[in-house]
DNA sequence: GTTGAGCGTT
């Protein structure tokens, strides 16, 4: 997949820098230097783009999963020690009452997309401190990225 | 300090 786009930014740009040759004397313009110009440009451009392509990407990579029927006494090290044995753990957050502070029994575990498939499967109904885990993937939570209102 | 179906906060 690489190589192939490699070759064809090439062509093109060799294609863009012959254009700007030809249409750089009626207006003026050193032609070799407009063919550089262009050359290097269209070589550049792919690449810039293809930056933020990989960016996008990276956030997809990550799968939230939902996990439920967590005994009190388990901590996020045990949880992220448990799914890390099957795939790289982005973060784990065990929700908690916000009043009492107590653990309210299920968090969520955020991981790579293929190791969270491999996880739910060689996690789910197992035995984890004598409770059944459930483990299974997040819904779509509401997206609060921006800032709150705050005076 | 307790309890036991569930999908959530910077």
């Amino acid at each position: 997949m690489k190589s192939p786009q490699v070759l064809t930014v090439i062509i093109v740009a060799v294609v863009f820098a012959l254009i700007g040759y030809f249409i750089a004397g009626p207006i003026g313009v050193e032609p070799a230097t407009v063919a550089v110009s262009v050359f290097i440009g269209a070589l550049l451009a792919p690449f810039i783009s293809k930056k933020e392509e990989v960016e996008g990407s990276k956030s997809d990579e990550v799968k939230t999963l939902y996990v439920g029927n967590l005994p009190y006494r388990a901590n996020e090290a045990s949880v992220r020690s448990l799914f890390s044995e099957y795939g790289n753990v982005h973060s784990v957050r065990l929700m908690k009452d916000k009043h009492t502070g107590k653990r309210r029994g299920f968090g969520f575990v955020e991981m790579n997309v293929a190791d969270s498939e491999a996880a739910i499967s060689a996690l789910n109904d197992t035995e984890f401190q004598q409770r059944t885990l459930k483990v299974r993937e997040a819904k779509d939570r509401p997206e609060r990225t921006d800032e709150a209102v705050s005076s």
